[in-house]
DNA sequence: TACCAGGTAAAAA
DNA sequence: TTTTTACATGGT
């Protein structure tokens, strides 16, 4: 079936990230085609005009027992930045020198937005400190490890799953000892991320960085990659701090990119590459 | 071989 | 209170 995306769109540039680094088992780019699970159920994922080509529908069946074909529409317009004001962005951009021409070499680049909280907080523990090819080899080991596989991709570890791993277990697939540990106490946490959804940027942050191993680096992250907040600003991280630097000699105050920090950031880091 | 890479908590000063 | 250190892997 056809989802229709708000105009401008870039399967190619959307998806980049899920290639950029080597395969990422739970968001995996095969033979031109993007495979993730929602809900157990995986969701194969094409370029189309006008938007994507999503198939299977869903087989679920609802309180009477009658079953009805399905999918998850809402939930892959998410996860393909559909959410994203990149119309006001634009307008706003034109008149910045640095981000015209980023925009305009990357127009139609949706961040993607990660579907699930928990695995937005264990993804960014994988990457802290460490380049992002060592990150996704270790994380792409804890998915094979405690994932849940499909036909081609792989559902994310479920809190249960990693709560219930033993820090030697973590280790053995190239964690830390101090970050596996991080990882099974998130799980062990039982964070309600429905009820942090819900709450304004500087709350979600102060409740995530009470959490051992998640420092302000991750709790921007997950503003920014899980929760789509127009604002959220990475303020800490390396390759944002680069790309600040190679464009704005002398410093820049975030205040400037207000209120698309986060188009801001995620610009501004896919043109490192796409220089 | 070193050194750096999309940090963080805990120890030491 | 501020500064320093340990951490483990993958690429260059």
């Amino acid at each position: 079936m056809l989802l229709r995306l708000p105009d401008p769109f870039s399967f190619e540039l959307t998806t980049e990230r899920f290639r950029a680094w080597g395969p990422d088992l739970a968001n995996l780019w095969h033979e031109g085609a993007l495979y993730r699970g929602f809900d157990g159920q995986e969701v194969r994922i094409t370029a189309a005009p006008g938007g994507v080509e999503v198939e299977p529908p869903m087989s679920l069946s609802d309180r009477s027992g009658t079953w009805h074909r399905t999918w998850p529409k809402e939930a892959v317009e998410a996860y393909l930045g559909g959410a994203f004001d990149l119309e006001g962005f634009y307008a706003f951009a034109a008149d910045e020198p640095v981000l015209a021409p980023i925009v305009a070499r990357l127009a139609g680049f949706r961040p993607p937005v990660v579907p699930d909280g928990f695995e937005s907080l264990v993804t960014s523990i994988t990457a802290q400190q460490v380049s992002l090819f060592a990150a996704f080899a270790i994380r792409n080991r804890l998915i094979e490890r405690f994932g849940v596989r499909h036909e081609h991709a792989w559902s994310f570890p479920s809190q249960d799953a990693l709560e219930t791993a033993s820090p030697e277990e973590l280790v053995e697939l190239g964690f830390s000892r101090r970050k596996a540990e991080y990882v099974i106490g998130v799980a062990a946490a039982r964070l309600d991320y429905d009820a942090l959804a819900q709450l304004p940027d500087a709350e979600v942050k102060a409740q995530l960085v009470q959490v051992r191993g998640l420092g302000e680096w991750t709790a921007d992250w997950f503003l920014a990659r899980h929760l789509a907040r127009p604002r959220a600003w990475p303020a800490g991280d390396l390759g944002l701090r680069k790309a600040l630097a190679l464009h704005y000699a002398g410093g820049v105050d975030p205040a400037r990119f207000a209120p698309f920090e986060n188009l801001t950031a995620h610009y501004l880091l896919l043109s490192l590459r796409f220089p």
